[in-house]
DNA sequence: TTTAACATGCGTGCAGCATGTATGTAAAGG
DNA sequence: CCTTTACATACATGCTGCACGCATGTTAAA
């Protein structure tokens, strides 16, 4: 049984980052060690150093795959509207659908920025969820009170809200009350 | 020359704060080495780990004693108001000249939360900035529009975008068009 | 007021562990 | 074949936390 190199290059890569993410998720970046992680993979710590420069860099990849992971999922469960309220409503709860899969919020919102820098974080997503953001307030605002000036500052301020929101949520907080509250936040802005 | 204790133990206290401080904000917790540390701080090992009891209660140290510097300029600087709006918004200016100072943002709104936990670091500022401007947005949604029973959420959501204003300040946006924009958003939940 | 007993502050050395790298090996690929 | 890829192993380095020890401060009795 003999499989080709790209067979087993995908295969070693998908077991780290799917340990990888498990111990992340379960202990944190700084409490899970590199043997932890190769021993739940199955591989060798040079396995790891061969296909990741570092730990940092697993961790990257850990949470691209998962930023991926989330756009995509946003992306399926989209219901196209013409009102760009309900567009944004909508795409607040296929926001809180993706971000509640098991350690999303503590991987994507608390550990990257620490490990990667608030810059590398916020790059990752920035193609992302907040790129459909200010396409949706935009919208809105176009639609209601004509064009506005500071519509880069407040997609960022709405981006945080919404990463908070999907933080208490996952924390166990009422989910229907920060979508009620998104909602108030949103209308404001449109009045 | 001998001192008493009480002397001895403040001056090594606060020399390791300081040193502390000034290297999380340089380098992070991460990369901040305690030999690093205590060479900064003309004290050995020892030092350190009898007075604090681990790394991480060192930078708890640092993170409350900043937390509280920052509660302590927004208080001496507030500027008491009976309009609802106004004291908001002048606690919003307090805010973000308060965590304009050297690494306050990368102390207290980047690696706190990933170093002590969510929770731990959610607790260090719930008795600070959240609790201020709480009594504020209370004020401001009983003055217009009756009682909101999403308060608590709306708190929740505005401490975020508070959070995220005073980040991109810090990284070098326009302080302005910020502060503006969180106009904005108070005004439109006062509608 | 001296002195004895104790507590506190702190320096040093050690054990364990984690990271990253260098070197070696077997299989795949051309 | 000969090179390259995918990995395993061994090693060098550095960091953390603790145990132990010493000197100075503190307290209280004689």
């Amino acid at each position: 049984m003999s499989r080709s190199n790209k067979d087993r290059t995908e295969a070693t890569r998908t077991a780290l980052l799917d340990a990888a993410r498990r111990l992340f998720v379960e202990k944190g970046y700084a409490q899970t060690a590199t043997p932890d992680i190769v021993a739940a993979a199955g591989v060798t710590r040079g396995a790891l150093y061969h296909h990741f420069e570092d730990k940092k860099a697993l961790f990257l990849a850990v949470a691209e795959r998962e930023a991926a992971a989330v756009a995509a999922e946003i992306e399926t469960t989209a219901t196209p509207s013409t009102d760009a309220r309900m567009a944004l409503l909508s795409g607040a709860r296929g926001y809180f659908d993706a971000m509640a899969a098991n350690g999303r919020t503590r991987l994507l919102l608390l550990e990257a920025p620490a490990v990667l820098g608030a810059n590398a974080a916020a790059a990752i997503d920035r193609d992302n969820a907040e790129r459909s953001l200010h396409a949706g307030l935009s919208a809105l605002l176009r639609q209601h009170g004509g064009r506005d000036a500071l519509d880069r500052e407040l997609t960022a301020l709405l981006s945080a809200a919404f990463d908070r929101a999907a933080m208490e949520i996952a924390a166990g907080a009422d989910r229907k009350a920060y979508e009620a509250a998104l909602a108030e936040l949103i209308d404001g802005l449109a009045r």
